[in-house]
DNA sequence: CGTGTTATTGATTGACGAGTCAATAAAAAA
DNA sequence: TTTTTTATTGACTCGTCAATCAATAACACG
């Protein structure tokens, strides 16, 4: 029984259920079929709003993205100069909506696909210019011409972290620890800080 | 005309086919064929001495892992105090031996394995067990009970320097830059080492 | 020499999976 | 009510690829 509009709520399935299956199986091996049946359709709907796997999986990371950078734009708004900004980039970066395994292994996988692919490969660079850029604004009041040097180290740290929760969380049931991501890396920013301009 | 004693010939060489073929894909989609073309042989010769493709990329990231655990092994032997054997250890994981674009693309994708694979997940627990052990023990003397801390932070900011070679050569081209890679890392290292035990 | 062992490959099998398409169904528009 | 548009899928095609196997060739050894 079709019915009308479904088009963005089976985007947002297809979507949503890749994160999901990527985050079951670890890799990007995962079939449109399987992608489809979480996502509670058949794979031929899943081309037919997608075009492509590739596609479906750009569009989820896309998505991704977006909410992460949802997430800061909403922790900058509240941080009051820039210590605090500092701090609420990086708690936005763990932040649990991100920070979940599934989606730690679809950032994981997404590194290796912007290997491949120019479209990931923009994209990735979407995020890493946003980063370095958002850390080097505020950096710059508290170490001067540091903030650069220092921003890479931060965007290295917390790529970092990242990729350690992957393999962390050994039996693949449990999530990321916030907390003791948000720790280590404020530890190294904390040091930095302290040198300030140096 | 089949010479004898080929076995370990043949090995090293799918060993390193499969590095340089991960390394000018990106990706662990490579074919057995591929990789034995690459090696000058069938591939049905690969699978009759490797037995499958898995255990053909276990076999090459077991290589990599033991060239890294010479490299660490060398540097130390040289170093005189904590302070030194921390700097061979982390120049070490930059020497140009592991750190050359082919091989961090492995490195990658070795991670992905490592979500799906179990024999994947120990080897690589080997190494960041490794690597642990070893910040750790030279930490413990300069920075006390924050010497686990610390260690993971450097562990963690290694990998993801790691981690961001495999985008920034946007190219495919070109080599890493050990020098900054190093830089980036010491930065770190000695702001907690200035630090000391607190 | 035979006989067994090691090396080597072309050809084949079997599975799996991406993408296409024609057909069906329901709603909306005319 | 016809027609068009949107939704939806089962069935099919076409490739690809891992893995196997039977066959061939050279060497070692008694």
């Amino acid at each position: 029984m079709p019915k009308l509009g479904m088009e963005p709520i089976r985007r947002a399935a297809l979507v949503e259920a890749t994160i999901a299956e990527i985050g079951s199986s670890g890799t990007l091996d995962v079939t449109v079929a399987q992608i489809a049946r979480r996502a509670g359709m058949s794979s031929a709907l899943a081309h037919h709003y997608f075009g492509g796997k590739e596609q479906i999986f750009l569009a989820a990371m896309r998505h991704t993205l977006t909410v992460y950078a949802a997430g800061v734009r909403g922790a900058l708004a509240m941080a009051k100069g820039p210590e605090q900004r500092l701090e609420a980039i990086v708690r936005a970066s763990f932040a649990t909506s991100n920070f979940r395994r599934e989606v730690v292994a679809a950032w994981l996988n997404f590194y290796v696909l912007a290997q491949a692919s120019d479209d990931a490969r923009r994209l990735l660079a979407v995020y890493q210019g946003r980063l370095r850029s958002n850390l080097t604004y505020d950096l710059r009041p508290l170490v001067g011409a540091r903030a650069s040097e220092v921003a890479d180290r931060i965007a290295a740290l917390i790529d970092g972290v990242y990729l350690r929760q992957t393999l962390g969380l050994e039996n693949g049931q449990g999530q990321p620890d916030e907390a003791a991501a948000v720790a280590t890396v404020m530890g190294c920013l904390t040091l930095e800080l302290q040198r300030g301009t140096t």
